[in-house]
Formats: C-alpha cells, sequence, structure tokens
DNA sequence: ACATTATTTTAGTATGTACTAAATTACTTG
DNA sequence: CAAGTAATTTAGTACATACTAAAATAATGT
C-alpha cells in the first residue's frame, strides 16, 4: 500500500498512469506525451509505477509497452476513475456556463478567462 | 485529488489517519499514540489531512478532535478498509500457522520471529 | 559490422518535506 | 491574574526525490 500511495503522490506519475489507463502506450509514446520531461526521468516514473503494482510491462521487440493494471487496483481504481470523471465534468460544466453566458450577452466574455 | 495522494503518501499521516478513522481522538491523544514523534510534527501532519479533507477538526475548549471523513472518501476510503483489513488477516494467518507448527513439534518456535 | 532507434541506468543537483526545539496562542483553573 | 494545559506556528536541519545530461544496454536496419 505504501507504494500505491508514493507512487500516485507525483503528478506526473498519475499523468502517466491515466494516460495508459485505456491503451498500452510505449515509453516513447509516452516520453511523446510529456515533451517538457526528459526520456530518463519518464524511464524512472515508470519503474517506480511498475513497482507498485500499478502498470504491467510488456517487451516486444526493443520496445517496452506499459498499460495500467485496472483489474488488481479495485475500488482504487474506480475512485480514480470517478474522481477524473468529475474532473472532465467540471470542465464540461465551466465550458457551457460559458456558452451560455456569451450567447446572453451576444458578445464574447472579456476579463481574465475562467480557466487557467 | 492531489492533496489527498499527497497526504496520503507520508506513513506516519496514513498511521493518523487510521487511528481517527473510526474514533474521533484529540490532538494529544494522536500524539501520545505516537510517542517518538513531537507534537509540533503530529499538528503539522494534522493539518495536511484536514486540507487534503481527510479528516474533520471539531473544536471544544481547549481541546481539538479530529476524526476521518469516511463518507467524503467513497471508494477510496473502502479501498483503505479492505486493504487495511487484508494486512490484518496476513497477520492473523501467519499467527495461526505459527501455532500450528507448535503444536506440531509440541516445542516453541526457535529462530527469528517472523513478524520484526 | 556499423549506424540508428528505444529504453534504461547512473551521477549529480536542486527543490520538497518530515522532523525537532522553541516561541506563541488560547482556554481553564486555583 | 498567574500558572498550567492543549495545540499551533515558526525557523532551521537532514534526508528524500524529481529532474537533467550523459553513458550504457539492446534490438533493428543498411
Amino acid at each position: 500500500m505504501a507504494a500505491v500511495f508514493e507512487a500516485l503522490a507525483a503528478p506526473r506519475r498519475r499523468e502517466i498512469l491515466r494516460l495508459v489507463w485505456d491503451r498500452e502506450l510505449s515509453a516513447g509514446d509516452i516520453r511523446r506525451a510529456n515533451p517538457d520531461v526528459s526520456f530518463g526521468a519518464v524511464s524512472q516514473h515508470l519503474r517506480v509505477l511498475e513497482k507498485a503494482g500499478l502498470v504491467a510491462r510488456r517487451e516486444e521487440g526493443r520496445f517496452r509497452y506499459y498499460a495500467a493494471r485496472r483489474r488488481q487496483l479495485g475500488l482504487l481504481g474506480r475512485w480514480l476513475e470517478t474522481t477524473w470523471d468529475a474532473a472532465l465534468s467540471d470542465l464540461k460544466t465551466l465550458a457551457e456556463a460559458d456558452e451560455a453566458a456569451a450567447k446572453t450577452s451576444r458578445h464574447g466574455r472579456r476579463g481574465k478567462p475562467r480557466v487557467a
């Protein structure tokens, strides 16, 4: 359990886990999705996730494919999913409110955008 | 979500959360249950847990009582419970195996104890 | 064999954080 | 009010860790 929480404490690793949640990606794919970080860093994060049992690794030629071990995560996995979904629908709600406001005023929003 | 995982990443905070899981305890009680750490450290941990929404704080006189916010934890809370239960039953299994071994040999165990 | 591609490993650095001791705030009681 | 108790806050330190650059490992293609 300790390893699981330690692994999920880092935002970068949560992002990686989410990235491989419903598709298998190679280490390079994951690097490409995180261009602001070095390949070495990604590789290190993957090792932490793997040791925590959060992702599975499959070797194929010179590629290493990673995928979330959703089955073994059980309730924790489902909690993650609902949390991610909630965050998404919050964004959706904001966007819709924005849309409605723009329509009402018949002008676009001014001032600071609501979402950074 | 970030705050939740960051809070649960520290073993000491997981222990405190577990301590207030099914009873409300004062900061002093929690300190007394963790005699190897200073009161200041406990207080800091409690603040982290509270900011993450994991525990609720109630003031009464000069006491501060803390309790886990189990309701709001939903599936995550249930996952924690099952994990803690699993760890417990592992210990139980070990103890029973030990007991059986002792009975079979009609002597107590020798050598290193199985659980540190 | 050599160059190329994919990934991991290592060494070093910089920031984050768990901790302590001491100062501070606030309630309670003689 | 003064003394004692409960808890928090602050400043400082030691250790953990996220990161980078570069070297190492390994499979593929020419």
